[in-house]
DNA sequence: GCTTATAGTTAGATAATCTAATTGTAATCA
DNA sequence: TGATTACAATTAGATTATCTAACTATAAGC
């Protein structure tokens, strides 16, 4: 008798793949007349691309338990560890999530022991929260598998066109977070 | 899902803005030494990007009471309308989630009178999806504001520099959906 | 000292995902 | 041809990440 498999294999009928054109001629069809398309044409790229990529960065890092935006969050920690204004408020402000969600990422965190939180004697209403050594452990396995998910995304590009990106991310990136008023 | 939009006033003590250059320094000291950190640190850059333009367009279509994925899933039925292969299980292969996640979203949009499903008399197994004139009406509405939104993504880069950029990622999407096994 | 503001948490909701189990139908094969 | 296996979809139940609103404790203002 035969045993069976698990994959939930996905039957043969796929719909096929499109490419970009069907979606280019019905924004032809669609877009206001005030719409540059081919910028929109590369908006559309880049929004592909940065599905692309935080799916590629989620596989990598699944194994480790934890998710990019915990991960994000460790960072903070560590990189911010020196100033002693580290709180939920903080935290949520930078994130740009609410306290309450906040609350809930820390709970989280600290059930596992890699954040600590310590009630402000000065102002008793605050806490003030840290990365601890076993959390800043967890995040020196993880950081090799990070940067090196980081690197394989453009790997497939030739140098010269790596030298032209960078300049170009660099700017999208400050007009980007210039528009939405957020910031790392 | 994301939401991220009011202010609930966040208090006065913001965390500085850093900047790129303490995760590079980190970088060095954190990533193996096969990785490119030049490429690691523009690989970082474009999941920030990502991950501001992913948020750029959920705030401009917040207001249409659908989020990107419902969306993409709307434009999907339409620019495989002709075909007759479009079931919830296709549909999980396109989109990369299980038939079940699959299921709950098209309750979501069947609920709403966007699409229809449709039991197939050839083999009873299985169901076709199909776009409702309302849903395309929706799908109508939307539209202008998400190729704007696409197009404002690279509003400010120079005309020269959209040009380098178009080929780069074109290549790049290339090559993170060969990796990664996917396509539109 | 009341009143108001602030920081954090709790309670309860929704969206988007998952796995495992279930239902109904089709195909295989002994 | 009838039992077994496979498949498509759904249901049940869980987790994660977010939200709003209400609540608690503390601090500040008048």
């Amino acid at each position: 008798m035969r045993k069976k498999i698990e994959k939930e294999h996905v039957g043969e009928q796929q719909l096929p793949r499109l490419g970009v054109a069907p979606y280019l001629e019905l924004m032809g069809k669609t877009a206001s007349k005030d719409t540059n398309q081919a910028s929109a044409h590369m908006g559309l790229l880049l929004l592909w691309i940065g599905d692309n990529i935080q799916d590629m960065m989620d596989l990598n890092l699944s194994s480790f338990g934890i998710t990019e935006s915990k991960l994000d969050l460790l960072l903070l920690l560590i990189l911010h560890q020196d100033k002693e204004g580290i709180t939920p408020s903080s935290i949520a402000g930078r994130l740009g999530i609410r306290r309450a969600s906040a609350t809930a990422l820390l709970d989280w965190l600290e059930k596992r022991n890699w954040i600590e939180r310590k009630t402000n004697e000065n102002n008793r209403r605050m806490v003030h929260v840290h990365i601890t050594p076993e959390g800043r452990n967890l995040v020196d396995q993880i950081l090799p598998t990070f940067w090196s998910t980081c690197d394989s995304f453009i790997s497939d590009l030739e140098v010269e066109e790596q030298v032209v990106l960078k300049k170009i991310l660099m700017k999208l990136n400050g007009s980007l977070e210039r528009r939405l008023g957020v910031g790392r």
